[in-house]
RNA sequence: GACCCAUUAGCUCAGUCGGUAGAGCACUUGACUUUUAAUCAAGGGGUCCGGCGUUCGAAUCGCCGAUGGGUCACCA
């Protein structure tokens, strides 16, 4: 239909571009159009077949696949051919397959997809392959693969163009593989526990539970806007309300903020809520939790990342934010509580803070910018201020300070949890505190949620929620330097 | 958002002091029936990221911009 149009574009492709599309029209107009083909039957993988090559040697079998390597030698030939699972040669003879089949096997490119017969065997050299006996051209490559030596290297072409990393860069895929693994090797730990997996909206009237900036977007027919989610956390709390006693939910939220190896707009979290479940009872889930997921995906709970070797067996280190900074610093808050000897005690060791900072506040700014550092091992922050936790339980014993623990390995935050906060009408009066910075200009304060604290005056028992970060612990796992590494296609701006 | 670095053939990369653009792989043609980054012979392929400027002359120097990466800031 498009003749002249194709034609035109013809002209203006490259030399390898067009050699294709001129193959491609070959076929077409032999009456062998590869796209009008639309199933194949593969009897193995070609895994399967090298690892039980005793069993299928000079057995018949189909595999499917896309060619990486072709080496024409005459009247035989070889290839390799790249399935899911991993890479098989082919040796293909004019004897074996008929001189026309083999004439159009000679046509197909490095990229096409073919199915191939044939017999089990291993040539002279020892490779095990399969002897074609009939091949499938099942879809036409139109454009080069990067080179198979070298790979694909520029990463703004690997995030872009995903397909070809995963093509090329076989150890990429091993890593989604993994972060499938752990995804579902999570959700079977809950699921064993006996929790229910729920799924929450990702548009919200409010975005609350975390204090980050939303993505704003707009609903026509209700002409209003709405936010998308930047936690999981409130409408969870409202599903344990409604009497739920132990749940979770794994899904994307988005946070209009800045982006680094370690943040991107889009990211997915873990959040469960388990009632009569206190932060105690939830540090002992985390950890046994990803000690349990680690052993099951890698076998090993002893991981190194990047160099550095972590041991994810439990029992780990449970420390106070004010012991973890009076370890790092040598400063006790439990000895003072005024907030001006709190912001003198800052200054003397050389950290910044505003001129109204609180005892909390002080606390919270020191131990992020000299301790967490320093949390290379699993460790457990619990204990944090109040100020900096709008959504935690009051702590009994120090009304400034919160149940509320954080998980750092590898220096990064990787889980955040507490005892939830069920008091509806301290609840009301921290959404009110947050508000009025909010009004100041605090664009990430929380907003204030009636419905929220609506359900909470129904009455919520007392309840421990974690969320985690599901990308970063996939970087832990599969020893990841960048979040991009984890996430198949990372935010970018669109090129021009 | 600030600073630093990168951008040359489809891919991976060279390119000296500013003097007409190079290699390997990939591609095309030919030879070759057990190759292993197959080999041999011949050939084609460029918006040197874009624009402006300096210069007799710019891939190379300067300025502006684009995209990416890194560091910092904010956050998980």
């Amino acid at each position: 239909m498009n003749n002249s149009k194709d034609d035109i574009q013809t002209n203006e492709l490259n030399e390898i571009l067009k050699v294709r599309r001129e193959k491609l029209a070959k076929l077409r107009e032999s009456g062998k159009d590869p796209f009008k083909i639309t199933r194949y039957d593969p009897t193995h993988y070609s895994e399967e077949i090298i690892e039980y090559f005793d069993e299928l040697e000079g057995e018949e079998v189909s595999i499917a696949g896309r060619i990486i390597t072709k080496r024409v030698m005459g009247k035989a030939s070889f290839a390799h051919v790249l399935d899911a699972k991993g890479q098989i040669q082919i040796f293909v003879q004019i004897n074996k397959l008929g001189k026309e089949a083999y004439e159009e096997f000679k046509d197909y490119d490095i990229g096409d997809i073919i199915g191939v017969k044939g017999e089990v065997f291993k040539t002279n050299r020892g490779e095990i392959s399969v002897r074609a006996s009939e091949i499938v051209l099942l879809s036409k490559s139109l454009q080069p693969l990067p080179e198979k030596w070298h790979g694909l290297k520029d990463v703004d072409t690997r995030y872009r163009q995903r397909h070809l990393d995963l093509i090329v860069n076989p150890d990429i895929k091993r890593t989604f593989i993994l972060r499938s693994k752990i995804i579902s090797s999570m959700r079977k730990y809950l699921d064993d526990k006996g929790f229910i997996e729920v799924e929450t909206p990702i548009l919200h009237s409010v975005a609350g539970g975390a204090e980050a900036r939303p993505f704003i977007t707009h609903h026509n027919t209700l002409d209003i806007d709405l936010y998308m989610r930047i936690a999981l956390e409130l409408h969870l709390k409202r599903v344990i309300i409604g009497g739920f006693d132990k749940v979770y939910e794994i899904g994307r939220v988005f946070r209009n903020e800045g982006m680094s190896i370690k943040h991107n707009p889009e990211f997915t979290m873990i959040e469960l809520y388990q009632a009569y479940a206190d932060y105690n009872d939830i540090m002992n889930l985390t950890e046994d939790m990803i000690y349990t997921i680690a052993k099951d995906v890698l076998g090993t709970a002893v991981i190194n990342y990047q160099g550095e070797e972590i041991d994810l067996t439990p029992p780990w280190r449970r420390l106070s934010m004010i012991d973890a900074v009076k370890e790092y610093t040598g400063i006790d808050f439990r000895s003072f509580d005024e907030d001006s000897t709190a912001r003198e005690a800052a200054k003397n060791i050389g950290v910044e803070v505003e001129e109204n900072a609180t005892w909390g506040l002080v606390l919270n700014t020191i131990f992020e910018e000299k301790v967490e550092e320093k949390l290379v091992q699993p460790t457990f922050i619990k204990d944090y201020p109040i100020e900096v936790s709008p959504l935690a339980k009051r702590m009994v014993e120090d009304d400034r300070l919160t149940y509320r623990f954080e998980l750092f390995i590898t220096s990064r935050e990787l889980a955040n949890a507490y005892s939830e906060l069920n008091d509806p009408i301290d609840q009301r009066e921290r959404f009110l505190e947050q508000a009025k910075k909010r009004a100041q200009g605090d664009e990430e304060a929380h907003m204030m949620d009636d419905d929220f604290v609506n359900a909470l005056e129904v009455g919520m028992p007392p309840t421990g929620g974690l969320g985690i970060g599901i990308d970063r612990l996939v970087m832990l796992l599969t020893d990841s330097y960048s979040i991009r590494d984890v996430i198949l296609f990372p935010t970018m701006r669109p090129k021009e």
